[in-house]
DNA sequence: TTATATCCATAGAGTTTCTCTATCGCTGCC
DNA sequence: GGCAGCGATAGAGAAACTCTATGGATATAA
């Protein structure tokens, strides 16, 4: 009463060929497993889907109207299994990932760039969010993967890898910080700085950096966008502390921009999946070349 | 590495439910044959399908995209497997069918409105057709059956049964043919009569049996159609003979009609399929209630 | 904290199902 | 009339499936 894809299958392709003999070579069985295969189904059915004369095999009514619908969804079937097999061998998929903006605007697209030279078949939702909206959308499994700042421990959270993302100072050409052989924290209090707003992950690991270090300079500006801050230290409003991935450093040819010399000017970066969660496997593979290539991408990493 | 559909059906209700203890008392199966279904159908795939954790079940992102698709495909196949089995069952159908006019529009109406009260399912494909249309649709496999007049025996057609159509002859009120005890082909002879053109199996017969009793009566007109006959009756133009099983008998209240005491004013009546062809269970069904009630359709049957 | 209950995974046995080779029966062709 | 080709059938061996029994892990309850 069982009705088998194999049998169906063999139908269809006895069918198209007309012969049982030819369809059990073209299937790669012998031919008494191909009459088998359609008396059973046949039984299955209570249907004779074939008129058998010894000369030539001819579908009935029943079988001409079965065919092509049959057809179709054998089709269809076989091609969504072909679709999980190629998703499954890392052909193909789509990498579902959050990240802050800084990353997703900075070292996320070319990462993404030779990751796609070695996987064509990926295809990348990349939501570039604040560090509370990447957690929701990893507990919400709105997303797989999750870059963002910070030291990320929860019970429903697994840290797949962390490293550090080192800042740098961005001043103006003619800026005299610019002659200073180390820039340190004391070196940077002296000097007028534009801040990120409060509530940014840029603005908490400076303030306590600078805290660290006993200072406590105060915002000569704040801004929520860093190609605002980039702004004001174009117009000599003051210096501005920003991640080294981010791109916007460079967005100012009359800018210059130098790595500060003060590990506690450094954000953890970390790679964050759900836990208890299996990857997808394009997903998985491109979590493992995010980690393979960290040491390029972030300025140095820590276990 | 080969799929089943019992497995893909597994995986669908183990996703709906949740939960493989559930989904195991659902399908009527073990617990335990639902967990290695599952692995099978995650190992031939390469994906992991589910994650399980002690309390409870949940779908991958694969898993997830999987689902909805799959769930339709499988829904086509089962409920085109479930047409079939009603066809099977001869629970829906259709019957296509090839027929003489006469047959079309004289007995079959009220036959195939019987059949339908005892299946509803049926719905009727007829064509109503010159008899060398009637072969020709059964020879292309158009139609399955065939209701025709003559003999036929050619070696790819085979005959169901067959029955005899006899002939009435229909004449105005008054005419003082009314008065004969008995219709033969003497009587008819005495009397200008329509008949129908050449070619037609109608004429064929007629020709014949007055052939046979060594008449030869001249048409005082011909007609293509019955009705046109009928009129020809009631216009006075003579008398004209047609199968008692065609409605345009009864088409006329002025006319009477009354049975030809001949065996010779009869045409074989055949209902025919093509040879070494199975016939749609429905129409089989069909062809066997025409069978058992030839004694009331036509005036006798002869094996 | 410990005991318990629940849930899924695994192991092994028995049964069913499948596929193969060998062979038969039938029909058309030379 | 014998031969060739095709599908059906039989029987054996192999593979797959499903079952019961049991293990391991975790959340709930005492």
């Amino acid at each position: 009463m069982d009705i088998n894809v194999r049998q169906l299958r063999s139908f269809v392709v006895v069918a198209k060929l007309g012969s049982f003999t030819q369809a059990a070579s073209a299937l790669h069985v012998s031919q008494p497993t191909l009459s088998v295969q359609i008396r059973r189904l046949e039984e299955s059915l209570g249907l004779r889907l074939f008129d058998r004369n010894p000369r030539s095999v001819a579908l009935t009514r029943m079988g001409r109207e079965l065919l092509p619908a049959l057809e179709r969804t054998l089709q269809d079937l076989e091609s969504l299994l072909s679709d999980a097999r190629d998703v499954a061998s890392e052909r193909r998929g789509v990498v579902r990932m959050a990240a802050l903006p800084s990353f997703a605007a900075g070292i996320l697209p070319d990462v993404i760039g030779g990751f796609r030279g070695q996987n064509p078949g990926a295809s990348f939702a990349l939501k570039d969010v604040i560090a509370s909206r990447v957690l929701a959308l990893i507990r919400s499994e709105e997303v797989d993967l999750g870059l963002t700042g910070g030291d990320v421990s929860f019970p429903d959270i697994e840290t797949l890898f962390t490293a550090r993302d080192e800042m740098s100072v961005v001043y103006p050409e003619s800026h005299p910080i610019g002659a200073q052989r180390r820039i340190t924290a004391r070196v940077l209090a002296k000097y007028p700085l534009v801040m990120m707003d409060q509530g940014t992950s840029v603005r908490a690991v400076t303030d306590l950096a600078f805290n660290r270090a006993g200072l406590l300079p105060a915002p000569a500006s704040e801004a929520t966008y860093m190609m605002t801050a980039i702004g004001m230290v174009r117009a000599g409003i003051g210096l501005t502390i920003l991640p080294t991935s981010a791109r916007e450093i460079f967005a100012e040819p009359s800018l210059r921009s130098r790595r500060i010399s003060d590990n506690n000017f450094a954000r953890p970066v970390a790679l964050i999946k759900k836990a208890h969660r299996t990857l997808p496997p394009l997903s998985r593979l491109f979590a493992e070349f995010l980690q393979a290539n960290r040491r390029g991408l972030f300025a140095a990493s820590r276990p």
